[in-house]
DNA sequence: ACATAAAACTAACAACTGTTAGTTAACGAT
DNA sequence: ATCGTTAACTAACAGTTGTTAGTTTTATGT
């Protein structure tokens, strides 16, 4: 583990800023004020308000992508493909608890970005909802809609980074774990 | 359904714009605009931006907070109550999208009425919870943390808003009979 | 010790923010 | 017709916004 640039303490920083208040309400001079220096001295680091943001967030957009296309090209069966996209959003969600909510809250400032994240985002949906799919296909996942099975994972997923913080010192195996047999097993006796 | 107040009009008309670029980001021009008027008129009908979505949020929570009361002093076993909670978050997400985009995303900035924001919050989940450990007390629901179940099942819920409009002319009861499906009764084979 | 680069500073900008004051038009009831 | 109410308007305010220019301090390598 190198240490971190100045630059990188900024993103770092910035995402835990924007995840109290939001990107909209957070002013460069809150930022400057929480790194000990003035405004106007974050240019000399970074570009612009907006190119933090785009920075954080592609940069988990794309961790997303590249852990799918591993999960898809995996020669294992649809609730295996399952488990490892839980693991998948622990392990991001847990490193990068900060990150994941500004993805998640504001995407739609990305601007000149937001082309390129919303294909990300949309391309993942569809390889979720094809191993979905085709695990309905192979009587491994019992004949539910694939779209409200995809919505309800999704959404338990997409939320962990607002319930980590509520823990402290997560064991990711037992989260995953946990998830998986809520997600995947069922509830009922 | 009496006629809609001009009041009524402000608060729903923001709350889309609210939905869509976040409350910091809608300004009380952007929302004067929307409404064919000037920024200055607005204030003839609302006291401030503040309470425009103090106004949005408090109506949707505490629309849960009596559906909460309600289902808990039903005489039925926890997994009907449960049930009953899905069909009061697809039926407020229905009626409600917009609003419910607030209350999810900008209820941090609600100021003055926070505290009591996050109060019934904290109820809301108390009850939540309750209902999930008698349940496990009486069998009727696996022996599953109850706290990792509730944050599974309410980040579903809770995210409804985001899918709903990309539905259309959605079913209340077929919606709720698939949550129940896949968030009660499991998707293994 | 000195040159270079990195990173801070002060000062200022034009645009935008929520909001207020004061005024005027529209309209139903008397 | 005139009154009173409702709801619109124009003009302006004081404060905040992201960002730039120009300068000075701090650290690094030779």
């Amino acid at each position: 583990m190198q240490k971190e640039t100045r630059k990188e303490e900024i993103l770092r920083v910035a995402a835990r800023l924007f995840k109290n208040k939001g990107y909209s309400a957070v002013t460069m001079r809150d930022l400057a004020t929480e790194m000990g220096i003035k405004a106007a001295s974050l240019y000399n680091h970074i570009s612009s308000k907006q190119a933090i943001l785009q920075d954080i967030v592609l940069a988990i957009a794309e961790d997303f992508t590249a852990g799918m296309h591993k999960i898809i090209e995996d020669d294992s069966n649809s609730i295996q493909k399952l488990e490892q996209i839980i693991d998948l959003h622990v392990k991001i969600a847990i490193e990068n608890t900060d990150g994941l909510a500004a993805l998640n809250s504001d995407w739609m400032h990305l601007e000149s970005k937001l082309d390129y994240y919303l294909k990300l985002r949309q391309d993942y949906e569809n390889n979720y909802r094809s191993i979905i799919e085709s695990g309905i296909e192979n009587k491994e996942i019992k004949a539910v809609k694939p779209d409200v099975l995809m919505f309800s994972m999704l959404s338990t997923l997409r939320s962990l980074y607002l319930w980590i913080p509520k823990k402290g010192n997560v064991n990711p195996e037992e989260l995953s774990a946990s998830l998986a047999q809520i997600l995947i097993k069922g509830i009922n006796t």
